[in-house]
RNA sequence: CGGGGCGUGGCGCAGCCUGGUAGCGCACCUGCUUUGGGAGCAGGGGGUCGGCGGUUCGAAUCCGCCCGCCCCGACCA
């Protein structure tokens, strides 16, 4: 492909407003364009990117039996109804009428619609197991759409749902996708952690995410000894020990105005693990319960859910019992206490206000309901936490949607059933993003190959017309022949314009084609990656299998 | 939704406070020179200053309303 007719437009200045890496070096090498807060075009070059993903991941959902189809963004709003979730979503889903005043929805996801077909054809257990997937643009009214292609109102999602008769079923078909998707990743060359996740309140049996560590990730991951990794939302790991509080300090204790764990082990001259701090909230069936954490942890929402069993809010100020930054533990009000919290003298709130008190906490239930911070371990190792992006999921959805939907089966003995489902998603553009943070250096990008928009990047020096421009071409028609992708840089510009691009697109091999080469014989060869010179070099005349060698060597 | 910021040629910005002919760098076009790391000289084109309204003899600049976009947080099937 010849650069100079390409839709190529690079630029030498970040975007003013970008801060992710992603960001500013998709844009700058003009693979990406915004068209409005969340939405982005994908330009020729980006695109090639885009497919190249996209083609790893339909080859290995269908080596295990995925069947690509593909279902519309546009439904009507009654399928959501039936399932639930045109009340329960909110803002996020877009809703729109049709002409007839139908109401109508833009697919944020497919499982409603995916079900409904299934539905409709499944009769029988030799219906199944059954796996189809589509790749299809979801919307998603996204509060805060971010960091260029990263969180976006509007993207690609392959989406494959499975179909079984019972659980173990489901665990066979997960355990499938799994494995998929680490070949998938792989294949794509990032460095991923596949990391336990919520399940939410939808009730299903297992979740993972896949996590690519980089630093525009908007996910912390706990990475772990033996290859443990979670969600930060999920994790667990072995607190620090709490330091002792001074027998010096007991009893009822004067603290005016200190609210905050801060303030009372400052004015105590203790450590902040010390203390316990209260976390009121309320639930449905229990109504105030005082949730208690070490002084120097935090509260995890979502474990405490789990924990709870139950949705929660926040306790409000006329419904906690006592002073706010005063609660301490009581008779009339249910507690959970945070494992964390080992037996022994703690400072808690007093229960009236400016005092606070030295219980003793006794041998009773824990639960596991704080966040895991950096200096927490697992086994005496210390965890790691890092950012992350969400590249993809896969999680057991049991008979969330079969049921509303009414996809049912007939068992053997002529017994009905509700499908169970699973249901699986990768996000390309993010997999494109997170390679380009992953690799990129102080030149720009550096594609793994699997995904580079070309295999090579042929710079030709000199006018149109010249020896030498005429010697890059001939590669370049040589190079085809022989299968290899090949973007040739034909455009009137110096020299050092054109390393400058190339180095910017991050092509994984850049050859380059001037007078030199026409004394020597052979094309100057680059690795993107480490910008490594190739000792050398390419020849002119014949040197497709050359190539060949160096992208297979190629990261 | 809360907080902060920004809208001036394609990109990055100055000008605004203190109202008076819309500027700079890069990019673009033409010519000549140059040609292995973002060239030089000369000439040239391009902007309803986000929108609407107000104040004023006069508004990019002051005031009001609205729109858009970014960042932090909340949220995230």
């Amino acid at each position: 492909m010849r650069q100079s007719s390409l839709f190529l437009p690079t630029e030498r200045q970040p975007p003013a407003d970008a801060e992710a890496i992603s960001h500013k070096l998709m844009v700058r090498a003009g693979l990406v364009r915004q068209l409005g807060a969340g939405l982005w075009t994908w330009l020729p070059a980006g695109w090639r990117v885009h497919e190249k993903v996209v083609q790893i991941i339909r080859e290995e959902i269908d080596a295990i039996g995925g069947q690509e189809m593909l279902m519309p963004v546009l439904q009507p709003a009654d399928l959501w109804r039936r399932s639930g979730r045109y009340e329960t979503v909110g803002d996020e889903l877009m809703r729109l009428q049709d002409r007839k005043g139908a109401d109508m929805v833009l697919a944020m996801t497919h499982e409603e619609a995916v079900t409904q077909h299934a539905a409709q054809v499944i009769r029988s257990y030799r219906d199944l197991p059954l796996c189809l997937y589509h790749f299809q643009i979801k919307e998603r009214d996204e509060p805060r759409p971010r960091a260029g292609v990263l969180r976006t109102r509007e993207f690609i999602m392959k989406d494959s749902y499975s179909f079984d008769a019972d659980e173990a079923g489901l665990d066979e078909a997960y355990e499938r996708h799994r494995l998929a998707y680490h070949r998938i990743f792989e294949r794509c060359g990032l460095t991923f952690y596949e990391s336990h996740s919520d399940v939410g309140m939808m009730g299903g049996s297992g979740a993972h995410e896949f996590m690519a560590p980089c630093p525009a990730g908007e996910n912390d991951v706990v990475v772990g000894p033996g290859g443990y990794s979670a969600n930060i939302e999920v994790a667990s790991a072995d607190s620090r020990p709490g330091e002792r509080l001074p027998d010096t300090i007991d009893g009822r204790l004067h603290t005016p105005g200190l609210i905050t764990v801060e303030q009372v082990a400052g004015s105590l001259g203790v450590d902040q693990s010390c203390l316990i701090k209260a976390f009121p909230v309320v639930t449905e069936s229990r109504g105030l319960v005082n949730v208690f954490v070490r002084g120097d942890h935090k509260v995890n929402e979502i474990k405490l859910q789990t924990a709870l069993g139950e949705a929660f809010r926040p306790a409000g100020a006329d419904e906690i019992a006592g002073p706010a930054g005063y609660l301490g533990p009581r008779d009339d009000v249910p507690s959970v206490y945070d494992e964390a919290i080992t037996p022994g003298r703690y400072v808690v709130g007093g229960g009236e206000s400016d005092y606070h008190a030295v219980v003793v906490i006794g041998d009773g239930p824990r639960s596991d309901v704080r966040t895991v911070e950096p200096g927490d371990t697992i086994d005496g190792t210390p965890v790691t936490i890092e950012p992350a992006i969400e590249i993809g999921n896969i999680f057991k959805l049991g008979t969330r949607y079969s049921e509303p939907l009414d996809c049912t089966y007939l068992d053997a003995s002529g017994q009905s059933h509700p499908v169970v489902m699973g249901s699986y998603g990768i996000g390309p553009a993010r997999v494109v993003a997170a390679a380009v943070e992953q690799y990129a250096d102080e030149n720009g990008i550096s594609w793994p190959r699997a995904i580079a928009p070309w295999d090579v990047h042929l710079i030709a020096l000199g006018k149109p017309g010249t020896p030498e421009a005429d010697a890059a071409a001939a590669l370049e028609t040589e190079l085809i022949e022989a299968g290899i992708d090949v973007l040739r840089d034909d455009r009137e510009r110096g020299a050092g314009e054109k390393f400058a691009d190339a180095e910017l697109l991050g092509v994984p091999l850049r050859l380059t084609v001037g007078r030199r080469s026409l004394d020597s014989g052979s094309a100057e060869a680059q690795i993107r990656r480490g910008s490594a010179e190739v000792e050398g070099g390419v020849p002119l005349v014949g040197g497709a299998e050359r190539v060949r060698e160096l992208l297979e060597q190629a990261p």
